[in-house]
DNA sequence: CTGTTAGCGCGTTCAC
DNA sequence: GTGAACGCGCTAACAG
């Protein structure tokens, strides 16, 4: 399958790809393969002259580098695995759209890597990945297997984590304080004169960043003196639907409710939907709040209230972070925090 | 920056990366390095007793393969580059992840592009792309610039061009037919007796799918007998605003329309929202069909009739295919038709 | 500023 | 069934 051309080059003595490499250039401009190789990667250590005789033949024979080689002789392949839980968080997919934009402007490529919130299949992953010998890793969250952490350390190359915010990282951190955003909505609900007010949310028990909104969400209803605690929960992925059955459950468990904290925006969208078909007023008879910030959010009625978080941006930050030291510049800090934003909407 | 620790091995003469190789889990296991190489990817080509040796050598050092060397060395990185208009569009993501998750498991990677609907950033984005010596590519779509295509053909890998079917592929094909599918929603709307029915959609300079969408809808309009052929179109990417603003237009510009046939679902859901919040009755004042199938028109008031798309499923079947060419085996057929299904909600 | 030499770590080839 | 030698294509190191 691989090659059926037979090699034309007499060249080849087996195997190969049978495609343009740096010697053939070299002879072609009539240098050395290494000064090909500087022309390309660092052009101002060539002469005008000589630049041009090689970008002539790179051009003439269409040369294009194996990276694969490169990465060998060198190191770093150029590429970034990014590593997330679920590539079917929306939230994740917004991130890398970040990463993966930034990256690709400065010539590296993403590798992606999904681990279904489990630290075991990261650790894993990671140890395959590390393989591709990658120029740097960008991951989800501070917490990680202790031989993840360890082995990253030592790595020798620059590591980002994102979407969390912690004293203690790796080598790079870009995130949100996830406790003081959880508490953040709560004040703003309690603010509004509810009291009886229920955190909701899906697959905490894998999820612990949401685990720990809902901890600041609990702490803001302590502080105040609100003797309030209840959380429902599903194991289930976050969905409109979870966020449905979610709501349906809070209703008839504790009629009581008069506000509802949402873990993020696809749940509270859900429930504000639900809220819509059966006719129950919102914020009237019960109030909503979401958090992330989706699009969708100001597009239903009422507008749902949420907590922004700049997730596009984080992932560009998180890539800048990343370039700065893969070009050798010192960032400024290696630790962002890349801020959230009350938005109070119709549905509180 | 890259390794610290000046090499406590002496056996490093420059650079390296410092980790365990092939070499030290052969002098570990007291047998030649190609012993390990071939108890790794041949097993059955090694002695047990040798075999055994080597694993408890791998497990001891915690040898991980340098996939750049044996890249190097042999063929393919075991990567496959999936290449995609944008990572904003939910479209891609979700058959993304089906690619992703049906290679990850076979020990392949996904390395992420997105050409932003450009074929000239395509060119040269999978030029670029195959300088990593993957395993196989996916693309997006059918219409290349003509040296990619041919690029790719003499490349001698496998190829899968996804989202779209049709007689000429460069390699392997899996899909949907846009036009028929665009012909399906429109005939939907002239069952439920409408005439006055626009099509509505953006970006459809670049996206040609969806305008091969709009020349099915065109077409069974004709077909019907039905005079009437209008367009509305931005072309800003797809976004509830902007279906809400395209809706807005429409009803605007043309108050006696009966039907609107958007581009996708999230245009469909920008508009039906905007009805909901202005008390536009749908589908009795105005009626609205999409395409996709995503969740959230199921969660709508009334619910969104739709024409699903199985787009996890199509990455899946597209990763499926790669697979069964890396792994020698013929595929049954180089071309899958992933069909669609009409999906009768409230809206229409 | 340019060239020479010597690997990067692995798998293929061919011999035993 | 196992091993020695060599090369994949490129670049770091060290001259000149």
């Amino acid at each position: 399958m691989l090659k059926q051309t037979p090699t034309t080059r007499s060249r080849r003595r087996h195997r190969g790809t049978d495609s343009v490499t740096i010697q053939d250039v070299a002879s072609e401009a009539g240098v050395a393969p290494i000064t090909v190789s500087r022309a390309l990667n660092t052009p101002e250590s060539v002469s005008a002259k000589l630049r041009e005789r090689i970008d002539q033949a790179v051009a003439k024979l269409g040369y294009v580098p194996n990276l694969v080689a490169g990465g060998l002789a060198s190191a770093g392949m150029r590429m970034i695995p990014v590593v997330v839980p679920s590539l079917s968080i929306l939230t994740f997919i917004e991130v890398i759209h970040g990463i993966q934009q930034t990256l690709e402007q400065a010539g590296y490529q993403v590798l992606l890597g999904s681990t279904d919130f489990d630290l075991d299949r990261e650790a894993s992953l990671i140890e395959s990945l590390l393989g591709y010998s990658p120029s740097g890793v960008i991951l989800t969250g501070l917490r990680h297997h202790e031989r993840t952490s360890l082995r990253l350390k030592n790595w020798g190359r620059p590591v980002v984590e994102i979407m969390e915010l912690g004293d203690e990282c790796i080598d790079m951190n870009v995130g949100v304080d996830n406790h003081a955003a959880g508490a953040c909505m709560a004040q703003h609900l309690l603010d509004r004169g509810f009291k009886r007010i229920a955190y909701l949310g899906t697959g905490m028990s894998r999820d612990y960043r949401a685990m720990q909104r809902f901890e600041g969400h609990r702490e803001a209803l302590k502080t105040a003196g609100v003797e309030f605690d209840l959380l429902f929960r599903r194991e289930e992925p976050s969905s409109y639907e979870a966020g449905r059955l979610l709501f349906l459950e809070a209703l008839k468990t504790r009629p009581d409710l008069e506000a509802l904290h949402f873990a993020n925006d696809n749940l509270a969208a859900g429930a504000l939907m639900e809220a819509n078909r059966q006719g129950i007023c919102v914020p009237e008879e019960i109030a909503i709040g979401g958090y992330l910030g989706l699009s969708l959010g100001e597009h239903l009625s009422p507008r749902l209230s949420t907590i922004t978080v700049p997730r596009y941006e984080m992932g560009v930050e998180a890539a800048k972070l990343m370039l700065s030291r893969l070009e050798g510049r010192q960032p400024l800090a290696p630790r962002l925090d890349i801020g959230y934003e009350l938005k109070v909407r119709g549905s509180t």
